[in-house]
DNA sequence: TTGGAAAGTCAACAAGGCTGACATAAAATA
DNA sequence: TATTTTATGTCAGCCTTGTTGACTTTCCAA
């Protein structure tokens, strides 16, 4: 299973896919994964919020107006799941729920001040550290880092993430 | 909050540390995660474990003989949670707890046969999709991928990484 | 007008986090 | 030696966030 040594096919040295590398990729996604949410973390406790509240409110923010559908698909849960957190968003103030003007079945939804101002305090947290992540690797490793985390998701993932990528920026 | 522009200090571009790119490194975070767990997830389900289960079994793959206290302050969990976990893993003969022979106290855990076959399974799958991205994205995006998933972490996960990184190989 | 899609709701359940309290054994120390 | 600290395990109970299944309401479109 293990491949090393320098393959003849390309010239290029194979080191980077043996085993041990790749466990050592497996264990720094794992902690890298727990850096990534330390600190949203930190906050939601404060608002007892969850995780999930703050994946909501993003997702919302990315894509204002989005349908509980659209949501849906890009979170990944089930939609009893996410009405629970959506309910809770929308009983505190912090999202709105507008009935679709053409489809009146639709929910649009979007953040009211108080949502955008909760979600720019999780998002600003969470981008001061990876901030500091990416300017302490420099542009190059971004780049790699970005496309090693591409080819990794689910191919429905990966267009969900690509719409977002394009589109909105 | 946002820089852009190519600045003078050092010549170097930092249009790679703007808000926006900082938000989709943080949704390719997010999606990626969903990768790097779901082929686990899948065989973890046939066995009626979950991601916890994983978690500790690659850990005392990864560092056999390794004790309680160890296992703990690698998963960020409490003992009770991880007791649960390590007991049903015990009980289906997964792991062996052998009393330690210098200090009484301790538990080192590890892995039985079979323990190791389940482990493997897991491990062959994750690796699978690892080693797929890893292919598709090269070497020197690889090398990227890991600083800045390094610079991510908390300090005392970065200090349990790199531990494992250098002495586990 | 009727079928089906979009959304919401209720109930029940499971995994896997958490805290707090307590027990035991053994090591370390006063 | 007596006491304290450490390592571990265990019980009880709680929370978040995921799941399935069943059912209703709304309303677009054929």
């Amino acid at each position: 299973m293990a491949e090393g040594g320098a393959g003849p096919g390309g010239g290029e040295s194979l080191l980077f896919l043996t085993d041990e590398q790749l466990r050592k990729g497996i264990e720094a996604m794992f902690f890298a994964y727990r850096g990534f949410t330390a600190d949203p973390d930190r906050i939601l406790e404060r608002y007892e919020y969850g995780r999930a509240h703050h994946r909501a409110l993003h997702f919302i923010h990315r894509s204002p107006n989005t349908t509980v559908n659209n949501l849906l698909s890009m979170l990944g849960v089930t939609k009893q799941s996410l009405n629970r957190v959506l309910r809770t968003l929308i009983e505190d103030g912090l999202v709105e729920s507008r009935v679709g003007r053409k489809d009146k079945r639709e929910r649009h939804l979007v953040l009211t001040d108080k949502g955008a101002q909760l979600e720019r305090e999780l998002s600003e947290a969470q981008r001061g550290r990876m901030r500091a992540a990416y300017r302490a690797a420099g542009p190059q490793a971004v780049a790699g880092f970005r496309q090693v985390l591409e080819a990794m998701m689910e191919p429905d993932m990966r267009r969900q993430y690509q719409k977002l990528r394009d589109g909105g920026a």
